[in-house]
RNA sequence: GCCCCCAUCGUCUAGUGGCCCAGGACGGGGCCCUCUCAAGGCCCAAACAGCGGUUCGAGUCCGCUUGGGGGCACCA
């Protein structure tokens, strides 16, 4: 039981587009900071100016708001701890660098690149292990100061104790010890004045007070070097909890860029910003990827509300989890039967929009209640009710004639059916119901082949909402005119 | 190559030594309902990776093997 106050964040680096593995990422912390009362925080780790896309940050903003994943404090928003742009917090950087190469834990690096390059190759070829051969580990403070002072370019690195060893903590996996000689002197400040990761994420997880750290389990094996440095400042660490990754469907690797694009020919895919333009609902999306890697004890259609109320840290699971686009749809659908009718049209209202179709907000409401059940995606909305509001509609002369009947029994029973509805005060399915069943009866027909033909004269295609309900929004007029015209439709062939 | 992590039905998972001849959900199959498509109800098939320990007793603890994943950058 988590009880007291945490603070937690969300780090992502704004190099690409915001897929499921980050939406994930932000999720959990979040739901451990609105559990505890806490604070949730977004910070934009772009300290790679090279892999820096544009635009980028700007979805992940975007994705966490349409999630409904709310951060306290944020780049946009400012807080306490601001600035939450790394690029923007430079000083602070070099500023810890330095103090680091003080207490003696780090020094600085001349080596070039291409010096360093070809250290690397000769002990790969000789089947070492490829490691920082130590050069600059030893220079004198001064020197290395006078150096730097006369412009030469240089990186800080850690000073890794050559001997001992360390132990790290991971929430969901316990302890383990790591030699420390099996550890490199990692480049904490790059020459271009930026820090890596491993300098710039402690010393902001520090700075920003977070007490648990959510990330990535790519980060485990660092982990060891991140505790170096932590306690190397006489910090104390936070809590590190290390998610698995997803895996592709098959369960056999990581997603790779093909397989993200065939999903999308699937009508699914792994990013956020796609997953909202193919239907999906927010809450959809919520449920699916909160139950991978977390094990609900009991009842697994959860809203936000509902996994703020039970998230537990302890139930997370270390393992890796297949992605499966099935349970996706699942959840979509079992939510959008959720949503309140006012809800549901307002959603659905823009992709009848987008087809050109002029939307009476009243017929909308009385058409919602008729496919919400039927729904998967918000636009499966239009295969079953876009033709509600089309002038006019073209039936198939194929679909006018049911299974092993002729045209002739067909003009019969729209003549009969003619008869019965003009006859109708209105056409509620009540009134409209009673004497077509009584209708197919006295023809020794069944209710599927009348009742199929029907639904084709009337809606122009062979699958659709309930028929009777369909009638009574369509309005008797519209119905007799289209019976009329399937019966002429019938009768020119 | 070296280091680290993981391992229950096809998939997501429950299970923290006896309550488990392993429970739920998705998916699959069958039946019912039924004007189409859905939704809903009922039922079925489906797993503790293997081998050694520890223990009166192991899915649950330990080791090895196997399989899978991740990491070894002046990327995050």
């Amino acid at each position: 039981m988590n009880s007291k106050p945490v603070r937690t964040r969300f780090a992502p680096s704004p190099t690409g587009r915001m897929h499921l593995g980050s939406a994930r990422s932000a999720l959990y912390p979040f739901l451990l900071a609105r559990r505890t009362g806490g604070t949730f925080i977004l910070r934009i780790e772009d300290t790679d100016q090279k892999r820096f896309v544009p635009g980028a940050e700007q979805e992940l903003i975007d994705g966490l708001h349409w999630l409904g994943i709310n951060y306290d404090e944020g780049p946009d928003i400012g807080g306490p701890c601001g600035p939450y742009r790394q690029t923007e917090r430079r000083d602070i950087y070099n500023e810890y660098a330095w103090r680091l190469v003080g207490l003696g834990h780090a020094f600085p690096c001349f080596c070039t690149p291409e010096k360093l390059a070809s250290v690397r190759q000769e002990q790969i070829n000789s089947k070492q292990n490829p490691r920082y051969d130590g050069t600059c580990r030893n220079l004198a403070v001064e020197e290395g100061r006078r150096r730097v002072d006369s412009g030469e370019k240089y990186v800080i690195r850690f000073k890794m104790p050559k001997e001992g060893s360390i132990t790290t903590e991971d929430v969901l996996r316990g302890s383990s010890s790591t030699e420390n000689s099996a550890l490199d002197d990692s480049v904490l400040l790059k020459s271009d004045g930026l820090p890596t990761y491993h300098l710039a994420a402690m010393v902001d997880d520090h700075l920003m007070e977070i007490s648990h750290v959510i990330r990535g389990s790519e980060w485990l094996p660092s982990l060891p070097l991140h505790v170096h440095i932590i306690r190397a400042f006489g910090w104390v660490e936070p809590q590190f909890v290390h998610l698995s990754v997803f895996l592709k469907p098959s369960g056999k690797g990581k997603m790779s860029k093909r397989e993200a694009s065939d999903a999308i020919k699937d009508g699914h895919s792994i990013f956020v910003s796609d997953l909202q333009g193919l239907g999906y609902i927010p809450e959809g999306v919520l449920n699916w990827i909160a139950l991978m890697g977390w094990g609900v004890p009991e009842g697994d259609v959860l809203s936000l509300d509902d996994m703020i109320a039970r998230f537990e840290i302890q139930n997370l699971t270390p393992s890796p989890a297949a992605i499966n686009f099935a349970k996706l749809d699942h959840f979509n659908a079992t939510h959008i039967r959720m949503l309140q009718t006012e809800d549901l049209a307002e959603r659905v209202k823009p992709y009848f929009l987008h087809e050109g179709l002029v939307v009476d907000d009243i017929k909308l409401l009385k058409i919602v209640p008729l496919i919400r059940e039927r729904l998967v995606t918000l636009d499966d909305c239009l295969p079953f009710a876009a033709w509600f509001f089309k002038e006019s509609i073209q039936p198939k002369p194929i679909d006018l004639i049911a299974k092993d009947l002729t045209a002739a029994d067909s003009l019969n029973i729209f003549r009969q059916a003619c008869e019965i509805i003009i006859n109708l005060p209105f056409t509620t399915p009540a009134n409209s119901e009673p004497p077509m069943r009584a209708l197919v009866e006295q023809l020794g027909f069944s209710p599927n082949q009348v009742f199929g033909i029907l639904r084709a004269a009337i809606t122009g295609q062979t699958v659709s909402p309930p028929l009777f309900d369909s009638m009574e929004i369509v309005g008797k007029e519209k119905v007799m005119e289209r019976i009329k015209n399937a019966m002429d439709i019938l009768e020119k062939k």
